[in-house]
DNA sequence: ACCTGAACACCGTTCAAGT
DNA sequence: ACCTGAACACCGTTCAAGT
């Protein structure tokens, strides 16, 4: 059997970060964790402290995935390009955004975090506009994914089933947002929406600095 | 017994919304609020069809709280103005913005969506533009929100004794992090963060509709 | 050092019985 | 129509016992 190397911390991040992105979150327990590497419950926390330090775990395994900042082009390539990194990984684990802001940095998220203020530090725009500034790009690299996931989490599959619910029931009743919605329908290409109001908020940046 | 009025939904919500607050909304448990209201669990069960329910049903009383945007001004005050309120809001049940984005919109959020949308249509800006200007402004509304809920929660009381504990453990090793958790630790006035980053957004969507 | 059986104190939810 | 006792199928976690 291929399963029976001994377990390790690192198997069972593994193994619940695979769940998760397979079953959600909350749908993951430390009993299932165990019946798909084939052990006990218990055996488990051998190697975990508990649930909570659990999902600590997962989340910095997903981070580990967030490749390096480019080191070349200006401030504004280095973020967009980190940016855009940072959200296809969070888009693949669909879980992970939700628990960013719940979970203290572990050491990849710490290394991530500091890649983003050398970049912000090193563009001189001075330690105000920095301070905010990472506030901005990380609020829109988790907040920004996280609206994005959240719809397609609640609606499952049948989310453009709704959608066409809710244009025959409300539009009359919520004319706007029935356009909205006619928004998210048509086949229009609304472009690199991540990328656009990142752009808002780093040229807002470069203008606040000068 | 002041109690021994009848179980209601919105008694229910009521209850479960101040538990939430009070414990987080990870402690709430339906026994728990049967429990704060004198009545066995599954009297709930007469009122709200179970949990899941019940926490979309209580994210909608707090978007209830959100007063209507203002009517008078320029688009970028009403909005500012409106957001603020929301934000004011989310930061008073902090629970709140982490469930955002997991529940579909009840009756109150419905409205608060119509609400900003026509804000921005009425803005003369163009369809691509509000359609990427909601996205922006809701997706700030809730990730910044997140951002400062999530630390207060998982830090607790003792914010300012782990910020000591990583400046002098780990400065040497993430100096841009130390740098900023200096910033945070000053009594430096860093102004109105939520409606400086909504302000870039609002005016990059401007300067993009032009 | 790592694995595990048994047990504890909880969960959400259903169902049938009461008023 | 609303309330509830009992029960079911789960949870996370501890502890003592095994190797």
């Amino acid at each position: 059997m291929a399963s029976r190397q001994p377990l390790s911390r690192s198997r069972i991040l593994d193994a619940a970060v695979s769940f998760a992105d397979e079953h959600g979150v909350e749908a993951l327990t430390m009993r299932k964790i165990a019946d798909a590497l084939e052990f006990r419950v218990m055996s488990l926390y051998n190697h975990v402290t508990n649930k909570q330090e659990m999902l600590a775990g997962m989340l910095d395994v997903v981070v580990g995935e967030i490749g390096d900042p480019p080191t070349e082009g200006s401030w504004k390539d280095m973020l967009q390009a980190s940016a855009a990194d940072a959200h296809h990984v969070l888009s693949r684990h669909k879980w992970a955004a939700g628990e960013w802001s719940k979970r203290l940095p572990g050491p990849n998220r710490l290394r991530y975090i500091e890649s983003i203020l050398r970049i912000l530090t090193e563009a001189e725009l001075g330690p105000e506009v920095v301070y905010r500034g990472y506030h901005a790009v990380t609020m829109h690299i988790v907040g920004f994914t996280l609206q994005e996931v959240g719809y397609e989490q609640s609606l499952g599959d049948d989310l453009e089933e709704m959608a066409d619910a809710f244009l025959n029931e409300m539009a009359s009743e919520f004319p706007y947002m029935a356009e909205h919605v006619r928004g998210h329908l048509d086949d229009h290409d609304h472009g690199d929406e991540f990328a656009f109001v990142l752009g808002l908020i780093l040229d807002g940046l470069d203008r606040a600095a000068r």
